[in-house]
DNA sequence: TTGTATGCGTTATCAC
DNA sequence: GTGATAACGCATACAA
């Protein structure tokens, strides 16, 4: 492969002098500027960012570790990473750590390999020692939807917490009672955080806690169904089941319509959560959306920040109750 | 930050050693292998994967350019290549080309600069320039999904002609006359290949082809929904709507239902690509479904293949019909 | 303004 | 089996 010593010959000047008009340097003429240029062009001479980097200490390339692009709201974060970063000359290198502690070290280990110049991870539950050792070591890191107790890390995420005490009063005036929540993981910030404000707004609703009427599932479609299925079969089922992200509420509603059952008439349904297909069900689904490209945009400028040394204070960002039928709303007019 | 001189001098021996011992070469001891690992250890050490890189021409990376992985087939699509890939010891750098050539290319240049060891392209319509350097320049190169008239570049695609058959048999014996078809784009093989078995197919079941019924989209939402608008203002509009793609059929879904039709008593509809949410809406969504992890798969195996400088044949796997209830098709048992 | 020379962290080619 | 050392391709301090 051609490299600046062979535009360097072919230009007939030193490799200094390609170097400084590829990075271009101020200190060059117009003449000889065109000079490289055209032998650059005719030689079809790519810059081997590899040996840029070493030099450089710097890959203008930044990790990110989700959970897993198949999950709407993950795709849409990564997205919007991606074009943040893009934005700032930067590419990304997506890891799906599956909600498995080892994947997201194999990732995190890969990537500080390649020596990324920052990090931006969705952290699963457990804390790692390789995470911990990555805070430790003090590289540009931040965490994104999610926190970890006890680390001192800038974290960008979203409080949902005012957006369920509205989806509570908005059940509670549709003239609900019996409300279900299928849980998130108790590990996880963001599922704590949802079952701490499930409680909190049904309290301030004056509504009843049941013990029953609340189960923790892993974030996955398989144990909203199973959670579901339970709640259903309770002596006295609850009115509404609110599942505490997009996959759980999907889990859900087939369970639902595996029974034959409507909704909202026999049960009605909610998801923390929006996502765009939700739309297109029947009924649509009430949500709570998540600003979720607002999420990654940011995420990227706080870790841009890191990167460059400057102070970073943590983002957190408000979700909206998206109020649509599948809760007994009346229809659109 | 540690380097393998300082784990050099940490374990009393040469960074020859060092580097041995990381490679795991079979000519060192168990001894000083045991010495270096615990140096490795104590000092954190993290092999600068930059710095191979340059002295070994191989990042043990691959580059995935593919249209948007907001949609959900390239989402699965880019899934199945990461999965592939880490378990060939590969990572993959994604890049959205969001169907535009000049972005396209932008990520074709990145990556090609990052050194990465292959290319797993789904090539917008267009035929630019830098593509065709690469492909003359004879580089590790595969076209996934995709095909480039012209080119010779091996491809790992998805034929789903007699998917299509199968679907406008089905549509006819259930008494069906009037299908429209919301083709895709002209530029993509794809899409050129599609519009090809719906003429086919038509002629096979004795269905009359007519202009009307056939209008080409670019594979968004927002043609499909424009596009059945048109198609249901007819003064004989069809009977069925057969969408080229998932988000197509998405925008024609939308169209109907904000027309108050009904699906399918009023206008039956159909997709080509099948994605989870099909199966939630009401009614379930009668598609085609593209082998779409297989398609990732089989795509990294064969630039592996090119990448070790193995003959590769182009792959072409089939697409099935799944009938579900919006052709009108009897519901489950 | 331009050229020469050094080093970035590793692997690989030699000697020993 | 181990060690010294020369590349890899580029950016830059310093000299001219």
């Amino acid at each position: 492969m051609v490299g600046i010593k062979e535009v360097a010959a072919h230009a007939g000047v030193s490799v200094a002098t390609v170097s400084r008009v590829l990075n271009d340097s101020p200190k060059v003429t117009e003449e000889t500027r065109a000079k490289v240029h055209a032998a650059v062009k005719a030689l079809r001479y790519r810059p081997n960012a590899v040996a840029r980097s070493l030099r450089t200490e710097a890959t203008h390339t930044l990790g990110l570790i989700i959970g897993d692009i198949l999950n709407p709201f993950f795709a849409v974060l990564a997205r919007a990473v991606e074009d943040e970063a893009r934005a700032a000359g930067y590419t990304v290198v997506i890891g799906n750590a599956d909600e498995r502690p080892e994947q997201q070290d194999h990732y995190v280990r890969t990537l500080l390999e390649q020596r990324v110049d920052g990090l931006l991870i969705c952290p699963t539950a457990e804390v790692t020692p390789l995470v911990e050792d990555c805070v430790a070591a003090g590289g540009p890191l931040v965490f994104l939807d999610r926190t970890l107790p006890g680390l001192e890390v800038p974290s960008v995420r979203v409080d949902g917490t005012s957006a369920i005490h509205e989806l509570i009063r908005h059940l509670h005036d549709l003239g609900y009672r019996r409300i279900a929540f299928i849980s998130g993981p108790e590990l996880l910030s963001t599922g704590r955080e949802r079952t701490q404000a499930y409680m909190d707004a049904m309290r301030a609703s004056g509504l009843e806690i049941r013990e029953e009427y609340m189960e923790a599932g892993d974030f996955q479609a398989a144990s909203g169904q199973a959670i579901a299925a339970r709640f259903l079969e309770l002596p006295e089922p609850p009115q509404v089941i609110f599942a505490g992200d997009n996959l759980m509420a999907l889990g859900a509603l087939d369970e639902i319509r595996a029974r034959g059952m409507r909704i909202p008439e026999d049960v009605a349904l909610a998801s923390f959560d929006d996502v765009a297909w939700f739309v297109h069900v029947d009924p649509p689904i009430t949500a709570i959306a998540q600003p979720a490209e607002e999420l990654g945009r940011r995420a990227v400028r706080a870790l841009l920040e890191r990167i460059e040394h400057r102070p970073v204070e943590p983002v957190v960002l408000p979700a909206r109750l998206v109020t649509r039928r599948s809760c007994g709303e009346t229809g659109k007019p």
